[in-house]
DNA sequence: CACCATTATTGATATAACCAATCAAAAAAG
DNA sequence: CTTTTTTGATTGGTTATATCAATAATGGTG
């Protein structure tokens, strides 16, 4: 009562017939000879003893049997490309160093644990430091990779994610909010915070004061979460102890930051390469 | 960025040799030659660039690559047989008749549809008819089929169930259960229902008295459900109208019955399997 | 140490998958 | 209507390779 086993490279060309609608333009894909797509098609329909096809003039046509064995095609195919990329993502070896800036660290929890799944073979480790010293620490060669906020004045690396910036205050606290606003800053970006805070106030025509400063939120919590200060973070920084303010606030509103990603010169080691890829399709998809 | 296709040949060896524990065991069962079985591991091995197994003295082990291909191979497998079983089944073509009696009717609604949604070249006929006589006609080949309650005088056919058989009521009713019983009787089975109850009856020492007959189920209906009289039935043919009485009730315990299907003699049409096994399987599978 | 069971290796063979070339058919162009 | 072009099917020949039979190697057993 065992089944046959098909032929995933029949298949193959069966699913690429399908897909660009004629045996010549599939076997130009797929780098064979049109003759030899032609005969593949006709093995399969004699291996299954059933025709799969018929033309009306020169268009062709699936018959049902066909369009059925099509969509089990498409099935075989994607769990044998899930099966091979994940056998050749577990002899992805080596290690791995990724800089973020601490505040980002919750950001990215899933995606390493995404990322051992994968490549479990991958030892990866991950610092914390400033943009600007982590973006130092990638052109040495330091470390393999780092995210961080993009610097003004060094705009190296690929734009991984745009996020808001956003006014924040404790969560039960109505600070003042006339000038002189005062405000709370610290350095996840090495200063594109205050950067970007100072110039939205000026523009707006604002006056305020640092009322405080740290060098992580951390140090800012207690601060801010007593009602002395505003803060500025990024949408993903938010913590159930801040409450963000909208433009009912009075604050002027600011710009987009741009997470980039930085990547060690001269060739990324493989598993460098597939942690950026990782990183670009997580944080691309993630709102 | 296409993944290469899999040899689904070379991974049904390797589950064979996974499930055999050995080269040779596999060889054997899959009517190769060792030496092929050998090299198509080897084979694999190359395709894949990695080791699969290891051997510790003679006995054979999997890497932990080897042992997640292993489990990649069986899913593929899987759906490989499912692909394959589907395409074979829509090109078994057909009429069939199968016989119920009347009452059994609700008992294979579920089975038809999937018996359709597999075969869906196959014309499936149903008719309804007393147990004797549908037995009569599979015998002279009239039906392919008949799912009957099995006869005391005609035990052909294969026992493809047990039912208990039940007292029953009208669903708010409290009917006299005292001497003599009112029983109102109609005949699924030819006449078995009866034959059982009134030897239960007989057996207790209890006295009843034939109160209604009919042909099926239905022209009862009334009669139980207005509490006139008990009824026997089996518990898949309740309906919401019906109550069932247990033995606190005082009246014996019915035996089982058996459900039977006969198949018409010479061979069976391949339709007519596939029908006969999918209801085994369902109604074997049903409580 | 000899013996048995299992696996790996080798050499030969035959199948069949592929390509290049040709043929057939149909649409498109003239 | 004829010619040209495009596409699919067919054929013959070549090559690759999967298989088998036989043999060697390995490791466990009496």
């Amino acid at each position: 009562m065992r089944a046959p086993t098909l032929d995933l490279t029949l298949l193959r060309t069966l699913v690429t017939i399908a897909d660009t609608g004629s045996v010549t333009a599939a076997a130009k894909r797929l780098a064979y000879t049109q003759s030899t797509v032609s005969m593949q098609l006709q093995r399969l329909e004699a291996q299954l003893g059933m025709s799969l096809h018929e033309r009306e003039g020169r268009r062709l046509r699936f018959t049902s049997e066909g369009e059925r064995l099509l969509s089990h095609a498409r099935r075989l195919l994607a769990l044998n490309d899930e099966a091979w990329n994940d056998m050749q993502a577990r002899q992805v070896t080596g290690d791995l160093t990724l800089g973020i800036p601490e505040d980002y660290a919750s950001l990215l929890p899933s995606v390493f644990a995404y990322f051992h799944q994968l490549y479990p073979a991958v030892g990866l480790k991950v610092i914390c430091g400033t943009s600007a010293h982590l973006v130092e620490q990638v052109k040495t060669a330091d470390i393999d990779l780092a995210l961080v906020t993009r610097q003004r004045n060094s705009p190296g690396g690929e734009v991984i994610r745009r996020e808001p910036l956003i006014w924040a205050v404790g969560v039960n606290q109505q600070p003042s909010l006339s000038d002189p606003i005062p405000l709370a800053l610290y350095s996840p970006g090495a200063d594109v915070f205050r950067e970007v805070a100072e110039q939205a106030l000026l523009a707006a025509g604002r006056e305020w004061r640092v009322a405080y400063t740290s060098q992580s939120m951390a140090g800012l919590a207690p601060i801010v979460t007593a009602g002395l200060a505003v803060v500025v973070v990024t949408r993903s920084m938010l913590t159930p102890s801040l409450r963000p303010l909208d433009e009912s606030s009075g604050l002027p509103v600011l710009p987009m930051i741009e997470l980039a990603l930085h990547r060690a010169p001269h060739r990324p080691s493989e598993p460098a390469r597939r942690l950026g890829e990782l990183i670009r399709e997580q944080l691309a998809a993630s709102t």
